[in-house]
DNA sequence: ATCTATTTGTACGTATGTATT
DNA sequence: AAATACATACGTACAAATAGA
């Protein structure tokens, strides 16, 4: 038997076939709110809270004023990433489950990019590397630090045309980046991991434009390895909460 | 310049934030329509609206009648499922695409649960296993063992406990459920890639069972590669839609 | 800079639908 | 079967935002 659904329900499920049917693309504009109502002959409220069902997945955004109206979107990563953090947020979700799909999928990201990349994307990496090529001065710069070398995991996931893949590596990157994590590298041990951590992340822009896929493939399987140990000293806790649109 | 929201996002978030202060947990009743309008200060129709939005998020469900009303919930794998799909839409993903991911983590996902599983776990996957032994009659019989093959590594990813590992598994192996292949064994070489791709998985049940890690990561990166072959000489399209609620 | 037209956003009251007791 | 408690749907009025004259 089929669940009866709610008025609201069907019309933005009509409105989601019509965008389909219509091949409408992001930016292009849909009717009225009015008209959609006489389209699917309901009520003002009805329509409305259709179009925020739509406007929650991402699917539409809506402006004011004359050459405003409805606009079907692309949805955003960010979007994406708020509904994967919602997704988790009453799951346990650990660090060493975090680094599993790292893990997995990093090291592959990087053999597939290897021999691949732009003289300019290359150089971008290259760069966002000297930003934490020092050993961090202070507590705070620890910090910048940390981000910045999360930052170089994103941008060269972003080099990927897997949008799926691109989408969780980032993922895993801005979970990283949300926690706060001082690493303490001025014990011995630590910063041993850290300047290792470095090391292969240079390695890594050799092996890729080089375009020797096997080694990029084992320097970052190697980079996950450091930043895995180097996590795990931290205890570090994570906080599973709602992203804030 | 933080961007200006409308009232009903405002009231959305204050409800999202609510939650997680009352650490309320799935199943747990949120105040009365009404009395949100009060919290808030807020109208019925921006609160309405603001429910709309938690709820295409999953994170609420509402129910009429005495006992009724709106409660916390935890977000569905469906719903999960179909806001991913929901940002591929407008985006390039191909099989190669999918085939990069599920390379990268069917075989750690294997590894990381051999010598994990429980007798019964185990002798689900078996179970499932006899669905497609034999070859198919026809061409719907064809179908049938298609979708019992792929459901296999559903059955397995639901055995992690890595919430997100899980979740991109499954997603995975669902776009290739909804893909209609026809995998025309008849033909020979076909057929020997589908037998080859047979032995791989109850050499995989194998290894899970001897908690052999290393011997099922390979069989199963096996296995992938194997299956990747299967869909390029089928030329397979893959359809780009939404996910009908 | 001000006004005007257009379109969504918010408010509010009432009626209807639905599930529980 | 009837009363109750809740969400759902409808319609109207007005507020807010914004493009263009």
């Amino acid at each position: 038997m089929t669940v009866k659904k709610r008025r609201t329900e069907n019309v933005a499920s009509a409105i989601k076939k019509w965008i389909v049917e219509q091949k409408l693309q992001p930016g292009d504009r849909l009717p009225r709110e009015i008209e959609v109502m006489e389209m699917f002959d309901a009520s003002k409220s009805t329509v409305r809270e259709a179009m925020r069902l739509l406007d929650a997945q991402g699917l539409v955004q809506t402006k004011t004023g004359p050459k405003g109206g409805i606009f079907v979107s692309e949805v955003s990563e960010a979007k994406a990433h708020m509904l994967l953090s919602n997704y988790l947020f009453f799951k346990d979700f650990s660090i060493d489950d975090l680094y599993q799909i790292r893990l997995a999928l990093e090291p592959r990201l990087a053999a597939s990019l290897a021999g691949k990349l732009t003289a300019t994307q290359l150089q971008t990496l290259a760069t966002q590397i000297t930003k934490y090529a020092e050993p961090p001065k202070d507590i705070f710069e620890e910090r910048e630090h940390h981000l910045a070398s999360i930052e170089f995991h994103r941008i060269l996931a972003d080099c990927s045309s897997n949008e799926l893949l691109k989408l969780v590596v980032r993922f895993t990157a801005q979970i990283l980046s949300d926690m706060t994590i001082y690493r303490k590298l001025y014990e011995p041990e630590n910063y041993d991991l850290w300047k290792t951590g470095l090391a292969s992340q240079m390695a890594l822009i050799e092996a890729l434009q080089a375009g020797d896929s096997e080694m990029a493939y084992q320097v970052m399987q190697k980079h996950m390895k450091t930043a895995l140990k180097l996590m795990k000293v931290q205890e570090v806790e994570m906080e599973n909460r709602f992203l804030d649109d």
